[in-house]
DNA sequence: TTGCTATTTGGCTAAAATGCCAAATAGCAA
DNA sequence: TTGCTATTTGGCATTTTAGCCAAATAGCAA
């Protein structure tokens, strides 16, 4: 594995990992919808002000949001158009698993019959 | 923001976490070629073989692989069909940084001609 | 059994991520 | 200026991750 390489997977996964938690990914997909300020969006995560400030951040450096500021307020805009599609990706995961484990779950009740 | 919600982004966010790492993104972006045995990532990744055993662990829970042993040999393959449209996504985030990136830096020497 | 290879598990330390509170900063209006 | 709202920053405690080594486990063959 080349160095190159190594430093591509170490940058991919920096972004992952901005998307890497709910409260993140509550707020991209509500900025889906439009752009959202801080406060709106801290009072539909439900974290402390500072907390929802700092996530922003992350997903600012990530580059999946970009700012604008109107006056005392902060906007945030989406900057990812393939949200959906990745979030479609990682709900087909889940969904795969749901049925694997659905097919575990009768195999062992017809196993114990 | 319902519980209902909640969770699904939490879960959401579970399988997003296992693949926010440069090992197990090498690893899967292997395996999309076909399965490979833990030696033979151990080799790639050029991690402690315990290391890489934990990393797929991490995979397997998040059903991002299946397993297949053959007798003392375990084979990982992939179980994510969308693996590469995910990835795809991720460049797309940053070719779109590294533009930005190059604007941000075009404008600063304009100015300061 | 003994030895060898393949893989996992336990344990431990170091680093990174989270989230809260308090305080700082900034814009705006009375 | 003073007060009020919006947001960020600093600091700190807690939790989670990561990665190594050593040891355990498993299959297989001499």
């Amino acid at each position: 594995m080349d160095q190159k390489s190594k430093n591509r997977y170490e940058a991919q996964a920096a972004v992952i990992k901005a998307l890497a938690h709910p409260s993140r990914l509550m707020m991209l997909e509500e900025l889906n919808n439009g752009k959202k300020n801080v406060t709106e969006l801290t009072k539909m995560v439900g974290a402390d002000t500072s907390t929802v400030s700092k996530h922003l951040n992350v997903l600012k450096n990530a580059g999946l949001v970009f700012v604008e500021k109107e006056g005392t307020t902060v906007f945030y805009q989406l900057r990812m158009p393939c949200l959906m599609d990745f979030i479609s990706c990682i709900e087909s995961v889940m969904e795969a698993n749901a049925f694997e484990h659905m097919e575990t779950v009768i195999s062992c009740k017809t196993k114990t019959k």
